[in-house]
DNA sequence: CCAGTCAGTGAACACTCGTACTCCGAACGG
DNA sequence: CCGTTCGGAGTACGAGTGTTCACTGACTGG
């Protein structure tokens, strides 16, 4: 059988649909989805503008792909960070640190999600809230497993998780924005803003 | 003399450079500055598309004009706000309903704010990233006036106010995304994430 | 009163866009 | 082996785009 088990056909597809996807992330640096083009993005990955309907049905079924991309992998990344023993200080420059090293790594799926967060594109922008909650819950089960939380209730928990990730994603759009040059200084801000939610965090039992 | 002292050709100039900013703004609840037309503008507002350029070189200037209506009216209000007296608890609720009772009566406004933050068109964004650095500076200065300030640098002072107005972009997007029957659950959550950030400030200094 | 300014018009330019057709040729499965 | 499937090419259409140009007519200031 010259027919190789995954199927030369299926393959080559998956190609193609990986260089759509390719080509308007580049796109992307500059603009955002809503006023991307279908021409445009088959130009770029060479392409007739028709091929692009066999993969996708709009931009944005493109743009919800992208969203998964961009963010389906980095689940669980979330426990393993904060499963590590160390104090809280280490901890915290640690969760810092890998943010700005993926961030550094996958510059334009960062500015993507953050350009697109709250962006004109229905179906996207609630693609990417559905992945952020599911960040926010994350973390608040894994906080929720420290001696620390002892006495917190499950919607506490679930604010301070959102005020986490919400902190991740301004973290990620500083570091966008300052480039590599200014990189340093935002961590820096960012560590500090850490450890003051941190301390909050320490002392939300002994108030009212 | 027939001729105001105003001048009625002046006058008329800002009426429709106005009706040009309200049909940009009705234009954008749907959609994204990158994505709309000078044609699709002077159609809502009912002008030739030639008319447009009396009063912007391009849609984005238009849209820093935008910027400059939304965010421009709002400084001096963080100082009275943070000026009137009362305990924390009081000063955190009325923050927060400050905040929402803004964005309950110009939602299109914020909405703008929110989606352009990150947008895809430079001098907007830049335009936003400026008005927020003179927030956050208004609140650090309005931070450093206070008794519970004393022995912070400035530095942190700074962190902190870019803190509390990334919060207060981040409550008017949650409540635009919630709408008017969920504003009261993200009210909840947003004075208990400012508690949270109230009390780590005021253990801040306890630490290293 | 009158020449000058200028906000707004209308037509025309050269594009780009999304989508619908038909058609080709290689990979597929029985 | 042979009929079918299907990713992709090519063409064409109507609609919408930003921008330029000459023009009009009401306001302006001396």
């Amino acid at each position: 059988m010259s027919h190789t088990s995954v199927g030369v056909r299926q393959t080559q597809k998956l190609r193609t649909r990986q260089a759509l996807l390719d080509a308007a992330l580049l796109l992307l640096e500059h603009q955002s989805l809503s006023s991307l083009g279908l021409r445009e993005v088959t130009r770029a990955a060479g392409l007739t503008p028709t091929a692009f309907y066999r993969h996708f049905e709009d931009v944005a079924a493109l743009g919800v792909a992208l969203v998964e991309e961009a963010l389906g992998s980095l689940h669980g990344l979330v426990g393993e960070v904060l499963a590590e023993t160390g104090d809280s200080e280490e901890r915290l420059d640690r969760s810092v640190a890998v943010i700005a090293r993926h961030v550094g790594a996958q510059p334009a799926h960062f500015r993507f999600i953050s350009r697109e967060q709250h962006g004109g594109v229905d179906p996207v922008r609630e693609a990417i809230a559905a992945q952020l909650l599911r960040f926010a819950q994350e973390v608040a089960c894994a906080l929720g497993q420290e001696p620390q939380s002892a006495g917190w209730s499950e919607e506490d928990l679930l604010m301070l998780g959102g005020l986490y990730v919400d902190h991740m994603v301004i973290t990620t759009s500083a570091l966008l924005e300052a480039g590599p040059q200014g990189e340093a200084e935002v961590v820096r801000v960012a560590r500090r803003r850490l450890r003051l939610v941190t301390i909050g965090r320490a002392h939300w039992l002994d108030e009212g």
